[in-house]
DNA sequence: TCTTTAGTTTACGTTGACGTAAACGTAATC
DNA sequence: GATTACGTTTACGTCAACGTAAACTAAAGA
């Protein structure tokens, strides 16, 4: 399975110029048929996770970090112990993240009551 | 009880120059004693408003108007409907952000455990 | 053969969110 | 009375993340 650069962008919803902007910054390197990009799977789940990063506010330079992290191949013990902390560092955000949201998601449970209830006695 | 712009500047771990910055986009209006800005306790609550938002990779644009959101005050029926709407898509984002983050734990759990299983073998 | 329809590179422009420097006011402290 | 600490405005600079032409190629269809 393969995927042309238009096909990414119309399943993401997201324009050409970026995908070529995620490789121009070394997050993406797809095959090349001529000049002609190719993406693989792989290369779509690494779009994929970009994403999802983006939508955590995480910069496209701290998500090339964390997609790095899945990786870990052949690295010494030194480049590991350092993984491990960054991924601590992640969590931590993460945490603080998920506390934001569930607070958010009351304030706004109850502006929508407050909402609801001046629409009634509006009426 | 009220605020100097650098108490609030140490207390949030931020710029004077971001919070005059909120203020000039108009997120903050603290009243003045001559030209000093004095921050209220409301004040201060916006600030906070706004860090949680940046946190959850919320624009400041965004962030006022959910902030607006939560004083409805003498809105009209179709405000207050378009209030509601703006609040559902506001609670998809987070859905979808709840659902990232738990996605991206999972994955940084599985990274963590093999860069102990790799450091393990290390030995 | 001519024209769409994707694809490409190069390069300058734009927007949001501040950084940073200059030039100044005011009040306390040494 | 000079320095230091904290405040102010004005304004240009910067960086990330693309937007937006322009100018071109290569394949596919009318």
């Amino acid at each position: 399975m393969e995927y042309s650069i238009s096909q990414l962008s119309k399943e993401f919803a997201i324009t050409t110029r970026s995908i070529r902007h995620y490789e121009d910054i070394g997050l993406l390197s797809p095959a090349r048929r001529g000049q002609t990009r190719i993406y693989s799977p792989a290369d779509r789940t690494r779009l994929k996770l970009i994403l999802r990063g983006k939508r955590l506010g995480i910069s496209l330079e701290d998500s090339r970090e964390i997609i790095d992290m899945y990786e870990p191949g052949k690295n010494n013990v030194d480049q590991l112990k350092k993984l491990i902390d960054a991924i601590q560092q992640q969590r931590i955000k993460l945490n603080q993240q998920l506390d934001d949201i569930t607070k958010l998601l009351k304030d706004l449970n109850r502006a929508e009551t407050d909402c609801i209830e001046a629409l009634k006695s509006n009426n």
